[in-house]
DNA sequence: CCGCTAACGTAATCATACC
DNA sequence: GGTATGATTACGTTAGCGG
């Protein structure tokens, strides 16, 4: 069958692999700490987001996605009343310190990656495991091998 | 049932390390 | 300079919680 090419395309879960990670739900004060941090800067380096992360008892990586999607809200909101959006202001703030990905660690998710493209959540924990790397730096290994190295067909 | 939105996808790009 | 690859962005889609 022929595979997505277009941003976000739609395709069936089964071949997808299947299920995600169990979806957060925030308290109030949660929301509260991520809507203040928000107005002070839409952009924040990793630091900013650890120390959120920390301060409101999540992990990271869910502090780094709810930033993406509420810029994409705040966007869509902005283009939609003709308003324009300010980007980043200010200096940019620091980025993940670069993961050095070992060759014996590269070695196990190429072969997870030929037997899976789109590993799911289960999948992706075990192979963390396996490599001793974060979850969603897995994720991101897989998201940029998807998109270098394109299945034949 | 249905709206909202975390989770997740692509494409493009930025950043870093190495030669 | 060129290549390889991890990280971030914009933006669209999928799926699950809660009214």
């Amino acid at each position: 069958m022929a595979l997505p090419t277009a941003p976000g395309s739609p395709l069936p879960a089964v071949a997808r692999g299947g299920g995600r990670r169990k979806r957060l739900v925030w308290t109030p004060s949660q929301s509260d700490a991520l809507r203040a941090s928000f107005e002070q800067n839409p952009y924040p380096g990793m630091a900013t987001r650890q120390q959120l992360a920390q301060a409101i008892g999540v992990p990271e990586p869910r502090v780094q996605i709810w930033f993406q999607n509420e810029r994409s809200r705040r966007l869509r909101q902005h283009r939609r009343e003709s308003r324009p959006w300010p980007g980043p202001r200010g200096p940019r703030e620091g980025r993940r310190k670069r993961t050095a990905i070992t060759q014996s660690q590269t070695a196990v998710l190429l072969r997870a990656f030929e037997q899976e493209r789109f590993p799911d959540f289960a999948t992706r924990e075990e192979l963390a495991r396996e490599t001793g790397l974060p979850e969603s730096r897995v994720h991101i290994w897989f998201q940029n091998q998807r998109a270098r190295h394109p299945a034949p067909g």
